[in-house]
Order: C-alpha cells, then sequence, then structure tokens
DNA sequence: TGACATTCCATGTTACAACACTTATCTTCC
DNA sequence: GGAAGATAAGTGTTGTAACATGGAATGTCA
C-alpha cells in the first residue's frame, strides 16, 4: 500500500518503519502549517516567530518577561533574542526597558499597539487552524496530541 | 487540567480549544525533532534541508532530478533551489549537469562522495528517530501518520 | 516562421538565523 | 570588601532564507 505522505512527496520506496513515517509525517505537516500561517501574518508585516513572542508577552502582562523567559516560552528555539525584541521594539510592537532591580535584565512588554495587531491577525490565524483542523474529531486531535507529547517526552 | 505542552511553554491559561492545543503540537513537535536532526548531522556539515536533497537524488538513481522536481519532493518547500544545489555541488556531494535536450533543466545527480556521506550520516539519524518514536506503539504511531495527513489533506 | 506565452534556472538584494564572543551586572565565598 | 564565577544582554560575522526580477530555452499557434 503507498500512503498518502508517499504520493505527495513522489518518493517511489515504501516506508521502512512507521517510526520513519510518523518522523516525516510531523516534519511535513509542520513545514504545510507553518507556511500557511506565515502567509496569514504577511499581511501584517510580521513572521510567526514574531506573533509567538507577541502572544507570549500578552500572557505576561503589565510585569513583562525578560528575554531568557521568553525564549523559554518559544514553540521553536529562538538563538538571538535581543536583535528579535529589537525589531519588534522598532516596530513599536513591544517596549524594552532595563530592570532597575536586576541590570542585567531588560524587561519586555506589549504595547497598545502590540495588542491591537494580536487583535486583528487572530481570526486570520483561526481561519487556517479551523480550514485545517476543523473538520478532525475529539478523538482524533486527543489521539495526536497525546501521541506527539509521547515523542517530546521521551528521553 | 493542564496539558504537558501548556508546561513546556510555560503557559498560564489552558488552550481555547482541542484543534488549538493540536495546532501548536505539531509546531513544537516538529521543531524538537528538527533541531535534533540537526545536531545529529552538523558534524557532518549538512543540514536537515540538504540531507533531504541528497536522499531525493539517490532515491532518484542515475537519472537524476531537474531542478523543480528536487523542489516537488522536499518535505519542506525552499524557495531557492538553484543556489542550495550549488552549495551542495561546491561540497562535491552532487553533480549538475545542463540537460541536452532540454536547455532549461539542469539535472542533479548525488556523486559517490553523497552517497558515502549519507551511508555515515544515516544511523545516526535512526538514533533520534529511535530515541524519540520507538518506544510508541504501533497504534499511537498509525493514529499520529493518519491524524497528520488528514490535516494535509484538509481543504 | 515569427510572435507570444510558458517553464525553468540564475542572480541581486534584503533581512534574518545561527554561532561565537564580549560586555555588564549580580552573587557568592573567602 | 574584593575577586571569581554565574547569568543575561549585546555585538560581530557568516551564511542562508526569502523575495523579486531577469534571462534563456522551449512549446504553441497564427
Amino acid at each position: 500500500m503507498t500512503s498518502l505522505l508517499q504520493a505527495e512527496i513522489k518518493q517511489s520506496r515504501p516506508f521502512p518503519s512507521a517510526a520513519a513515517e510518523a518522523l516525516l509525517s510531523i516534519l511535513r505537516t509542520a513545514a504545510v502549517l507553518d507556511h500557511e500561517l506565515a502567509d496569514a501574518l504577511k499581511p501584517f508585516g510580521i513572521t510567526p516567530t514574531q506573533h509567538n513572542v507577541l502572544r507570549i508577552l500578552r500572557g505576561a502582562g503589565q510585569g513583562g518577561l525578560c528575554g531568557r523567559e521568553v525564549a523559554e516560552r518559544m514553540i521553536a528555539s529562538v538563538p538571538d533574542v535581543p536583535r528579535m525584541l529589537e525589531r519588534l521594539e522598532a516596530m513599536h510592537l513591544i517596549s524594552r526597558e532595563r530592570d532597575p532591580d536586576d541590570g542585567r535584565h531588560v524587561t519586555a512588554r506589549i504595547t497598545p499597539a502590540g495588542r491591537q495587531l494580536l487583535a486583528k491577525v487572530t481570526p486570520e490565524l483561526e481561519v487556517v487552524q479551523e480550514r485545517r483542523l476543523g473538520q478532525l474529531s475529539k478523538r482524533t486531535l486527543t489521539g495526536i496530541i497525546e501521541g506527539l507529547a509521547a515523542i517530546r517526552e521521551a528521553r
């Protein structure tokens, strides 16, 4: 039998194992979704990574977060937090201020403009989510969530 | 109840829906896996994307493939195939030659050095695969594969 | 056969990712 | 209280991704 993924990437040979197919499935699906989310965000001038930062800072509220804390909360690791925040600050979506208590920390906070952008962007992203995942049963979704959690947990 | 993913990215609020959690799970898991694969490949001087190209060309055999065909088979879309192939050629892992029948096409083929590198690299990647996916039951793997296929198929 | 559209590859430019290293501030321990 | 170590940011550099554009070769159709 020929899997869907095999046809998608025009692979002639079947997968050697279910694990190999699952691994590629995850990478492929994420690439498809990420691409679609990036497209949806493009009109607003931000990338999925930047959107992720804004959501994190919105979640943090008035207290804000320092760079390291932002990095910990990111979906995908960002190895250059200072410049990423710098860019968002240049867009006036976040503000940065050195922590008076600990001069090593720079606290980042979302600005009203940042919140406003998030509010505009969210429905567009929900369109993507709904289109791609809306038809899946609760049971299927739970299966995916738990299966992937097991993968991330695995030693 | 607090999900694992929620704790992982230190998110205080629960997910608004299973679809939202599944979406983030996929992106997060792929980021973790991609990072680990990249680490495993680093000693060999290639990226996951380049490894993907080599595997594609190995699959194509002596006939080779033109740039567009390579692009179609990639896991994640690469918007700059010519230069990607150029780099692999500079590493002597592939060869390129203009198709005499159709001067627009440039046929890329894997070189013996490329095959050799693939052979060395494969066991290292299998270590990652085994560590992350080895403990999952066949049933769980199938669930992931089918669930993700449904997402990619949707719409 | 000559104009035109199409397909595929190449190139220029910009911005960002990745990595290594430096600087600044705080903590700890003598 | 001063020096060593730890922690967080910033910076410099390199390479690559992303986007737009251009150009060469082919196919099509009048």
